[in-house]
DNA sequence: CATCAATCTTTACATTGTAAAGATAAAAGA
DNA sequence: TCTTTTATCTTTACAATGTAAAGATTGATG
């Protein structure tokens, strides 16, 4: 009977592959640290030591995400498809929707951990830049590039939210949607003109008197 | 010494004022069913008889701040400021974050139960109301209709959203908006134009009047 | 080869959700 | 009015969780 190691030798990476596994097939709400422990095949307290506390080891698994999401934003602006960085970050959402709701579920994280800072901040770089924005930082542009940068994380941030809590699925019931979330971004990018001609677009018809 | 008596009386209604108030005092993650109780000045599994566990219970908040969300969007509707709603829907997020927060975190919420599944339903009629659509379910309505009511609440639920999850600090930090979310939301609300002309997919102004 | 430091396990404890059974009091029925 | 029933709340119990502390094992360092 030759039981493992003492040592796994690569706990570290096996900890964040397990925590990734249980959080595609249980949600977030299943990554508990003893459940990661039993899912990697160590003692309960083994990851304590390489992530600290439950929020370390999140924090590094959300970095991971906001890495990847960074990369699929990359790729995705190489695209010669008009919208296709639009549909690529829903996309992202919807093959990671565990991951996604990690990486924002803030009191589960600590932003101050480094790699969550690094990995954070560089998905400012990407928003700044799909914005024709040569600013790295937030804090450098000017009040236009702001609103822009807003407005686009806003919107898609907000679609996937409530997309995975499962608040559109009224909507996606509907025949003309045929259940698919990007007929409902198509319409929604960008956003159709009013029905009748009416005060700005946002700013509400007056509830017909 | 008159100690309590055997039986609260009105302890349902008790039970959810101690559980608003952990949750405007720590958060959502602060809301445990037997620190409510504590809170509420009862043993610690008298709640689950009133809420059935704690989703139960917290279902049942979720509905109040549904309800809540619900008048002040109507109340907002009378405002003749054209963005008043916007405004107001934002202000509710900003007064009420534990709430807000709570009211979309489906992985602690049971949208099946009747309370919440009431009040979410009441929402999407105001909110179709507020695009001009007379439908009271998005089932019943045309995809431009949907498209409409989809970027609405994506773009206000994303920025609240980001709001209260700490990730707009980076933006705010900048000296333009002062600090101040609303600015941010003046600028997003309707989106400015690009700064210089370029190929900008995403943020496409919607076709000015 | 001896020592040290890093890595992992064991043990322990307070906290949580929830099930089960008991206590209390209000309501209902005679 | 008195008894029975039912709703309400408490006590007790148990498994699971996060994390601290101490011990075991092994690779690295001198």
């Amino acid at each position: 009977m030759s039981r493992p190691p003492y040592h796994h030798g690569n706990l570290r990476a096996a900890v964040l592959e397990a925590a990734e596994r249980l959080l595609d097939q249980g949600g977030p709400s299943a990554l508990s640290l003893r459940a990661i422990a039993r899912e990697a095949g160590v003692s309960a307290t083994a990851p304590a030591h390489h992530f600290g506390d439950l929020s370390g080891l999140l924090s590094d698994l959300a970095a991971i995400g906001f890495q990847r999401l960074v990369e699929t934003m990359r790729r995705a602006a190489t695209d010669p498809a008009p919208r296709a960085p639009v549909h690529a970050y829903v996309r992202f959402a919807q093959d990671n929707p565990g991951l996604y709701t990690l990486m924002f579920r803030s009191d589960r994280l600590d932003y101050r951990r480094e790699s969550l800072a690094a990995a954070s901040q560089a998905s400012w770089a990407v928003l700044l830049r799909s914005v024709g924005s040569e600013a790295r930082m937030p804090a450098e542009s000017d009040l236009a590039t702001l609103g822009q940068v807003t407005f686009r994380w806003s919107l898609l941030h907000g679609f996937c939210t409530l997309l995975l809590d499962g608040q559109l699925r009224p909507l996606l019931a509907n025949p003309a949607c045929n259940g698919d979330p990007h007929v409902l971004l198509d319409v929604m990018v960008p956003p159709p003109a009013p029905v009748r001609p009416g005060p700005v677009p946002i700013p509400t018809r007056p509830p017909s008197p």
